[in-house]
Parts: structure tokens; sequence; C-alpha cells
DNA sequence: CGTTCAAACGGACCACAGTCCGTTTTCATT
DNA sequence: AATGAAAACGGACTGTGGTCCGTTTGAACG
């Protein structure tokens, strides 16, 4: 649970001492919740009276459920992008383009299987939570351009990424019962495709 | 709004009057609701005073709001199935099967964008309306075999069908203001490369 | 310190999905 | 018709996300 920067902006208005405790007391009662019970047996409620704090601070703090499942899961996400940014390979650089393309879709996969009730809880914030979706577009998209894939990369890249989206994975695994190696290697497979490899 | 077929089943045990009666004027009350105010101004409340009727009677009907969008969603989706089977080419049969292929992707694109709230509504069923959805699973897949594309099919198919998931769409549109054809042209593009075309 | 006021607080309140269960209706059988 | 049981009915009730607004608190300034 790393404390939130308190990083001076240009104006800064300084957070308010009781807004700094109450909002770390929440984060940490609904993180902890949230393992406890599960992402679907937390309520707002519940992370309220957890934190000994009222519903509309939980509120304020995090806007909706759905930005408190956000925050909540900002720390694995943010150690999942550190390992593309600056992992050891083949994930990370070091690795050639194409092993790392191919590399970062079972990755992520997995990432989205394993986080799939979080990133749901959280992706209802307005379809999907930009940021982490956005830097996820971006490494692929950089990747296909270094490939010298033609064509329109951005929407290649959401293509990519598209089946990779955790509605998608759980109906494949759960529903359909295929074996997660088999995903992987399709995606894989998918991707030379896509990419010319 | 077609009326459902009173299909004899095995052992029928014949649906009651009322209940039919009832269930036409919940379908009839939800459809126009939804046209009139849109998907997300429909509540279960409404939709039962309006076909004058006790809210558990919706909800035994139709199981869930889920089930009534599904319901209510019905019948574009049929008249969508019948384009793709017996409707004329390029999406019909009729027409060769990399035509069909590459004009299935855009058409299911647009059908999911004019009905994309509905379509969301009526998802959350759990996950994805499970009839539908694997309709157009079965058919890309089918077109996929006839051209002779090697690989995992079924992953193949829905990696195809996964870029045009409606959350995707509606980022890609509303968020990031794409233009329609420009995503049409990028699936065109997309599934040429997995088909090898 | 005392004053001041914007920011933060908290819990009552609202709307909505979904459940429960006592009451009513239908219909097959007599 | 009368009867009885299975099916359907309906609306009060519950749990949850989210809002509102009167009250409290922190900290900057005198």
């Amino acid at each position: 649970m790393t404390h939130f920067s308190p990083l001076p902006m240009a104006d800064a208005p300084r957070e308010r001492s009781d807004a700094a405790r109450n909002r770390d007391a929440v984060m940490c009662a609904a993180a902890r919740l949230v393992t406890e019970l599960g992402v679907d047996a937390v309520t707002m409620d519940r992370v309220a009276a957890e934190a000994c704090v009222g519903k509309g601070t939980v509120f304020r703090r995090f806007g909706s459920r759905a930005g408190l499942m956000a925050a909540v899961l900002n720390g694995a996400e943010t150690e999942f992008q550190e390992r593309v940014i600056s992992g050891p390979p083949p994930l990370g650089p070091g690795a050639g383009t194409a092993e790392r393309l191919l590399a970062f879709g079972p990755a992520r996969l997995r990432q989205n299987l394993l986080h799939g009730a979080l990133l749901e809880a959280a992706a209802s914030i307005h379809g999907r939570s930009h940021a982490a979706y956005s830097f996820n577009l971006l490494h692929v998209r950089h990747l296909l351009a270094e490939l010298e894939v033609g064509g329109d990369l951005p929407l290649l890249a959401a293509a990519l990424l598209s089946p990779l989206e955790v509605p998608v994975l759980r109906s494949q695994v759960e529903v359909q019962h295929l074996p997660v190696e088999r995903l992987e290697a399709a995606w894989v497979d998918l991707a030379r495709r896509v990419a010319g490899l």
C-alpha cells in the first residue's frame, strides 16, 4: 500500500490532514475487505463502516464504487506496467521487439484473469478505466510501429487488446472451459498474423 | 412484435392465459418505453406500472432487467441473423466466402453501434447474452473454415468478434472520436490479415 | 490565541434492482 | 357448475449505489 505522492502541483491547495487520514483509512479498509471477502461482497457502506468514516466521505474521495476499485487495483496495475517498461525480458526491454510483443499478450491475459473481478468492477467507470487501458494500447502500438507493421496502428493495437478483455476471457475460461494455455497460444498466433511475423 | 411461438414441447404444461396476456403487455410496454425514453431511463417499476402489472410479474417472466432487455432486443437480433443466413449478398449467401466475411464485420459493427445501449443492458445477464453471441461466433468460424484458414478457429473467430464488442466500439467512437468508416476499414484489414487474404 | 471560511464530514435520504409470500386466477376434473 | 391444486399475481420489503445538505474541522491570518 504505497502512500500516494504528496507531489506539489503548480498552485497546490495542500490536502487537509483529516482528508489524507481518511483517504488512507478508506483505501486500507477497501483493500482489506477485497482480499478478505472478494470484490463482489464489498459494499460501500461496509467500507465506510470499516474505515470509521461516513459514506459521503468515501464517495467524495473516490467518486464511485468503480473509482474505489480502480484505486485498489492501482498497485497491481502499476507493478504490471513496471514489468513491461523496465522489467526483465522477454516482457521488458532487452528482448527483440517481436519477442516482446508475443510475450505481452500472455502476460496481460494472465493479469486480466487474475484481477478479473476487480477490473470489471473498476471498468464500469465509463467503459474502460482510461489510464491503464491506454497504457496497454500505447505499448502495443509502439511495438507494432517498431516492427514496421503497416496499416491503422491504433486500431490494430486495439484489435490485439480486445480479445484480452475480461468478459471475453471469462466466457472462454468459465463457460467454454478452454484452458489458459490454449488462449495464450491463440493470441500469439493472432499477433503473428497481424504483425506479419 | 412477434408472438412467441406456442410451440408444443414434449410435455408442454401449456401457458396460462393471464400469463400470456401479461407477458405481451410487459414486452409492449418495455419496447415502447425503450424507444420513447431510451434504455437507461427504463426502470422495472416503470415497465410494471406501464403494463398495469405487479413488479414481481415482470421479474418472474424475464428474470432480470438484463433478461427483459434481451427480449426487447430479440427482434432486431433475429432480423440481423436472417440477413446473414438468407439475406442478399454480400452479407448473405450468394457472395464468395471471403466477400461474406469482409461484409460481416462492418454489418455487425453497425448493428452493435446502433443497439449499443440495449446490448449492454442485455449483456450483464452473465457477460455476453449467449444466444446472439454464439451465432456470430459460429458464423465467423464457419466462414474461416471454408476459407481453409489454419489455426485455432474458435479462438480466431473470437478474436475477430472481440473488437466489435460494444464497450470497445463506444470508447473508440465516443471517447476517441474515430469515424465509423475508419473502424470498418480497420476491421476489414484485420480480417484480411487473420484469414490470409 | 481568536477569528474566519473553505474544505471536509457524515448520515439521512432517494432511486432502483431484485426477493418474498400471502392472495388471486386459471383450468382440468368431476 | 363446483372444486381443488398448481400457477401466476402484486406490492411491500430489502440491500446497494449514489446524492444532499446542515454541521464540523483545519489551517491561514490577524
